[in-house]
DNA sequence: TTAATGATGGGCT
DNA sequence: GCCCATCATTAAA
């Protein structure tokens, strides 16, 4: 399969949030790899008082002001990490965030990192897919089209696509920005 | 089944 | 000091 080129980063976020649906987020670390299918996105857009780079850049969301197709990887809640794939050209702060994935490669790393056998509820939210791939703040700003943590292409047709408003935020709830498949590891439908 | 709560610590008004 | 793009656990129904 081949990687996902920064033209396709380069569109408009929310499209970018629904075409991310059925790709591969492939990593490489160790020598194995870790791979699943992304199900939930939710874009965060520039002027979108939810998006943290809303009101200005900052040390954490530096890294949205940048190049598209750089991971933005920031800590939250005190133990947990969320992964975006940033959107727009250098100077636009948008992205995209994964929210669930279904494993594929790697399933008995993912439940060491878990601490679960349960295939459910290892990549079935925003923390628990950066936990399950071993994903924290070291990958912050990698560029997703070259190396050993990037998104793949992939075939796969979508049949249909759900939207609802994103999740966790308590601004903007009006937005219907939360994309998903039929999935059995979506986060919440 | 759903709803409420505690964990836990960096970021920022 | 309060907020937070979360999750696991406990309590309630």
């Amino acid at each position: 399969m081949k990687i996902l080129k920064r033209n396709f980063y380069l569109q408009p976020t929310l499209k970018v949030a629904r075409e991310l649906l059925g790709k591969i987020l492939w990593y490489k670390r160790n020598g194995k790899v870790l791979s699943g299918k992304i199900v939930e996105t939710e874009g965060y857009l520039r002027n979108d008082p939810a998006c943290h780079a809303s009101r200005g850049m900052t040390e954490r969301n530096k890294v949205m002001f940048g190049p598209a197709g750089h991971a933005y990887v920031y800590f939250t809640y005190g133990m947990y990490h969320c992964l975006n794939a940033v959107t727009q050209p250098e100077g636009i702060a948008e992205a995209v965030l994964i929210r669930a994935v279904e494993p594929l490669e790697g399933i008995e790393i993912m439940q060491r990192n878990r601490k679960t056998e349960e295939l459910k509820n290892l990549t079935s939210g925003p923390g628990k897919l950066t936990q399950a791939f071993g994903i924290d703040k070291k990958l912050n700003g990698t560029d997703l089209t070259q190396g050993t943590f990037v998104i793949l292409d992939s075939e796969e047709e979508i049949r249909k696509i759900y939207r609802a408003p994103r999740i966790g935020i308590r601004v903007a709830t009006d937005k219907l920005w939360r994309f998903y498949v039929d999935s059995e590891f979506v986060s919440k439908k």
